[in-house]
DNA sequence: ATTGAAGAGTAAATGTTTCGTAAAA
DNA sequence: CATTTACTCTTCAAT
């Protein structure tokens, strides 16, 4: 089927054709067939880089009035902005947290691309524009099965679909185990598909072999780069190399082949450590990108002059790389864009990478398959496992994509049951939560679209758990919430016992606005109360606050720093809220003073540099606490005013962050 | 012979991925 | 669970 064929007008048909889109994918061909250009509600479950961003476009081109586009990170969000942007006559918004240039008016565009909070967000606070979409684009909609962002996913897709019943929802997913369900759930056309433009081939490494699952394999030569006379390693160990070593080789070896490799590992630390052994290897040399390399190297090294920018900065004139939360947005930019433009041969990453900005590169391994969860190894989902795996291969550039798991004699048979023949996980709602029932319902009563129980279930019964398990099941959970809303000052019973209505109170409306959740609300509201009658509120004071609450991201305490913390914490206690005692988790509450007295010291004028030393933290959690901070804050500051409560501190903190 | 440094080997302690959200004459 | 740290013990060289 050619891009010619398709209900689109000129321009754009000419516009796909400069970029060599001429012919669609099978995939894309059955997304035109279930009828996206035709209104129709499409589900594709399809693998990662087959073209799902040509589907998304086919449908918001060929709808009958203004789309939205839904995805999950903010990078992303930016690379979608990119590419509807390039198409000729198309106005494109962008509306999320970090972008202010989105302006006040989202209405009147053809397409707005944003993340599912951020539409959440502006549905409480009441954007009419919502209410005009012709349709809706879901990326990554397997993340309804995410703990936390799953719930907010698919009651802001059943509002959507409640306000404009006719709206068309074409809905993108990795590959998992149950998407017609999804499918179903959208009273839409299911189009599940293995195809990929770059031909897979996925395989287990022990010791020094490799075998894929055509059948075929490969032997990789271990630490050539160190011993030069063969024998030294043989009689050291009889277990031969370990898995840096041969992750290191199969590096190394794709690298010789001229490819590009992603590694991926367990922790910052090793992301760190891998790409350290690497530097050794002169993978630069090898490519013949040293002067290029070294160029990045010399920009990241400008960035800051943080440890970890330092670092980043020496591994990428080696041309290796490392990749993890605490980078700031402008290392891992800089690392990104590189890798893509072959300026650099290997980035070695936390999962972070797996599920973010298209890097694709000829190789991948997957050295650690295993996660710490603070008790126990557990084995990574099959879904995370193959987002890794999927970055394997670069259409027109690579013959092929190769995807590696390292193991061991012992795990060999798990892994290849597991990931390479296993199928991924279902996706399951997680919406029964206490906590984002919490959240939901109150979001639901304060923007006026429910007043009673059964009017709350209604608006519930078009979610993906309401599909599965039947709306009914949610009764009970749901009289729990507005109890528990009721208890914390949220919402209110007006009326008699047999027939009342639910209504938010002033300071339910403002948490549900500010879009922090009503246990942060209330732990503001209770701090504020506290440190209004505090003869020394300062700074401080306000920060142990808003870091109390859920919405703060905890900072980890180390056990080496607890002690000095818990000295810390009792000779402030005159300007904390929560008394050395009181805490009813009391580790948290010491987590939350470390956080508190970061950002203390942040305003107090110490820089980056000094607070990722002292504090054992990356320069991109720095970054992210501020920003919360910042939001927390303006959420603190309304409410202040809600209740009619003065604490100069918060404006002062507020102003000066 | 004593001291100190360096290294090897072992037992105990320690470490943990990630992401989003507000809004004003 | 795996890696790092803390500690013990050994070896060897220099005084």
């Amino acid at each position: 089927m050619r891009v010619r064929s398709l209900p689109l007008p000129e321009r754009f048909v000419d516009h796909f054709a400069d970029r060599g889109i001429r012919e669609l994918y099978p995939p894309q061909v059955a997304a035109v067939e279930a009828g996206v250009c035709d209104g129709a509600n499409v589900v594709a479950a399809v693998p990662t880089a087959s073209g799902k961003t040509f589907i998304a476009q086919s449908a918001l081109l060929t709808a009958d009035g203004p789309g939205l586009y839904v995805c999950p990170l903010r990078a992303l969000a930016r690379e979608k902005y990119e590419s509807f942007a390039a198409l000729p006559g198309v106005d494109v918004a962008i509306s999320t947290g970090d972008f202010e240039a989105s302006g006040e008016e989202l209405a009147g565009h053809d397409v707005v691309v944003a993340t599912s909070e951020k539409v959440d967000s502006a549905i409480r606070n009441g954007a009419e524009w919502v209410d005009d979409l012709a349709c809706v684009v879901v990326d990554e909609v397997h993340l309804l099965g995410a703990e936390r962002r799953g719930p907010t996913l698919e009651v802001t897709l059943a509002t959507l679909r409640r306000r404009s019943p006719s709206i068309q929802v074409v809905a993108l997913s990795a590959t998992v185990d149950n998407p017609a369900e999804i499918a179903d759930w959208l009273d839409a056309t299911l189009v599940e598909s293995e195809w990929r433009p770059v031909d897979l081939r996925t395989g287990v490494c022990v010791g020094r072999e490799v075998t894929f699952d055509d059948g075929r394999t490969r032997r990789v030569s271990v630490g050539d780069s160190e011993t030069g006379s063969g024998t030294t390693s043989e009689d050291a160990t009889e277990e031969g190399p370990d898995a840096t070593e041969i992750t290191a080789a199969l590096v190394v070896d794709a690298v010789a082949e001229g490819g590009q490799c992603l590694a991926f590992v367990r922790s910052r630390a090793e992301a760190a450590g891998l790409a350290e052994r690497l530097a050794e290897d002169r993978l630069a040399e090898r490519m013949g990108i040293e002067p290029a390399a070294a160029a990045v190297g010399d920009e990241v090294a400008d960035i800051d002059g943080t440890v970890t920018g330092q670092e980043l900065a020496d591994r990428l004139r080696a041309g290796v790389a490392f990749h993890h939360a605490g980078l700031r947005a402008g290392h891992r930019a800089a690392v990104e864009t590189a890798f893509r433009e072959r300026e650099i041969a290997c980035i070695c990453a936390t999962p972070t990478l797996a599920a973010g900005v298209n890097v694709p590169a000829r190789r991948v391994v997957v050295r650690d398959q295993k996660r710490y969860t603070g008790s126990s190894m557990e084995w990574l989902p099959t879904l995370e496992v193959h987002q890794m795996c999927g970055r394997a291969g670069r259409p027109g550039l690579d013959p092929h994509g190769e995807a590696v798991l390292v193991g061991e004699d012992s795990t060999r048979e798990e892994l290849v049951e597991r990931y390479v023949e296993g199928n991924p996980e279902a996706v399951e709602s997680k919406l029964a939560d206490p906590a984002s029932l919490r959240t939901h319902v109150l979001s639901a009563v304060a923007t006026g679209f429910a007043e009673t129980e059964a009017e709350i279930l209604d608006v519930l019964d078009g979610t993906f758990y309401a599909r599965e398990t039947g709306a009914g099941g949610l009764a009970d959970a749901v009289a729990v919430a507005v109890d528990d809303l009721v208890d914390a000052g949220m919402v209110r019973r007006r009326g008699d016992a047999e027939s009342y209505r639910i209504v938010a109170t002033a300071v339910g409306e403002t948490t549900s606005k500010q879009y922090v959740r009503p246990e942060t609300g209330s732990r503001i509201v209770d701090g504020l109360r506290t440190a209004a009658g505090m003869e020394r509120a300062t700074t401080l004071t306000v920060f142990e606050v808003i870091c109390d609450t859920p919405d703060m991201q905890d900072t980890y305490l180390g056990n080496r720093e607890r002690a000095e913390m818990y000295r810390f914490a009792r000779k402030n206690a005159a300007r904390l809220t929560t008394g050395m005692g009181e805490a009813d988790d009391f580790e948290g509450w010491l987590e939350s003073v470390k956080t508190a007295r970061i950002l203390a010291e942040w305003i107090g004028g110490a820089t980056v540099e000094e607070l990722v030393e002292a504090y054992r933290i990356g320069p991109g959690d720095l970054d992210s606490r501020v920003e919360r901070a910042e939001w927390l804050l303006s959420a603190a500051e309304a409410l202040a005013d809600t209740i009619g409560v003065s604490v100069p501190a918060v404006t002062r903190a507020r102003s000066r962050i």
